[in-house]
DNA sequence: AGGAGCATCTTGTCAATGACAAGATAGGAT
DNA sequence: ATCCTATCTTGTCATTGACAAGATGCTCCT
């Protein structure tokens, strides 16, 4: 959709995405200036309204395609353990994507788009998790997958945040990997 | 610390603070506005500045507030999976304080108080999961209680997120306690 | 009692921002 | 060739955070 080409500047749209990227990695999401990016583009100061509207616009864009970078991994991740690892990594790897995906109060929750990617983020996770051999009650596999997926998202905000101790050390594969065996048993 | 009494308008600082709560539950922390907490508390658009010099100030009060509650919320707990529910308890039913808590991008981490307080927080978490008769090797407490931390917090902020599908159910404490089990096994 | 000192709060101001409106520019269609 | 429309610019306004300087009134000391 929108399909943009070169015109007057160049691909504009691709590369405000970028720049938001990069400016969301140095000041987080919600300090995110529009005219920032139109400074970094070369652009003039209302140049990104015509292609988002507004600042939601934008971290909407953006949000969808975060999930379906998440999709993804999640679906190339060989078992629901790896799977968990792959979240953590791409929170941690692509965090300015993860920190807007998961604050809906900056975007559109009800945009078409958004919808369908996040969907497919649910369903790669889902999917992963009905391959346990649970041997549990059905209905069993809802729950599971929400517990997966509660502990990893869990495990990557925190870490994120900053709020985990130094002792769980600096590589978050391998720190997320201990933590989410606790769930398998 | 800083007994602030009523002075010329009355106890400003903690008329702020809870017009800080409102606000934030009403937009969110990063839309929340200096000069709309002095509208609502009836003073100048300046008055904020000198209780908390600027807007992180206001929010590192308020995150170390909010970690002391959190902190008597687990004490409370009778085991390690009912302090569980009372931490998601705690960020539904404390949702300023909670969003606050966790984007330290928005306050000063390095605030004496705010260190403090979260570290009331941690060991209230730690000493519960300490009790669990796990059997495992020593260290595993560590790693326990990093899982249990984990599968609390990402199920709380997912709620919030409103990342959750429907079929999860309004009831947060419901909701929780049947993820939280899957860990405890 | 009375004044000094200080915390508290106000008024005024500035740069930055988001949003909107109106105009300029250029590529494509007819 | 001319119109048309998407793209981008220029100009503007209200809001905000931050700072500076001044006004107000409590408190304490003598």
């Amino acid at each position: 959709m929108t399909e943009t080409r070169a015109y007057h500047h160049g691909d504009l749209r691709r590369a405000l995405l970028a720049a938001a990227l990069e400016a969301i990695g140095e000041v987080g999401p919600a300090a995110l200036s529009l005219r920032d990016l139109a400074r970094r583009a070369g652009v003039s100061h209302a140049a990104p309204a015509h292609h988002f509207g507004d600042k939601a616009g934008l971290l909407t864009a953006l949000a969808a395609q975060g999930f379906d970078l998440l999709a993804q991994k999640l679906i190339d991740a060989d078992d629901v353990l790896e799977a968990g690892v792959a979240y953590v990594d791409f929170a941690v790897t692509h965090r300015a994507y993860f920190e807007v995906m998961f604050r809906p109060e900056f975007y559109r929750a009800d945009d078409a788009e958004l919808i369908a990617a996040r969907e497919r983020s649910g369903a790669a996770l889902r999917s992963g998790v009905a391959t346990l051999p649970t041997g549990g009650a059905p209905g069993d596999t809802d729950r599971d997958a929400l517990a997966a997926w509660s502990i990893a998202h869990g495990f990557a905000t925190l870490w994120l945040a900053g709020a985990l101790p130094e002792r769980v050390g600096d590589n978050p594969r391998k720190a997320a990997r201990e933590v989410l065996r606790r769930l398998a048993t």
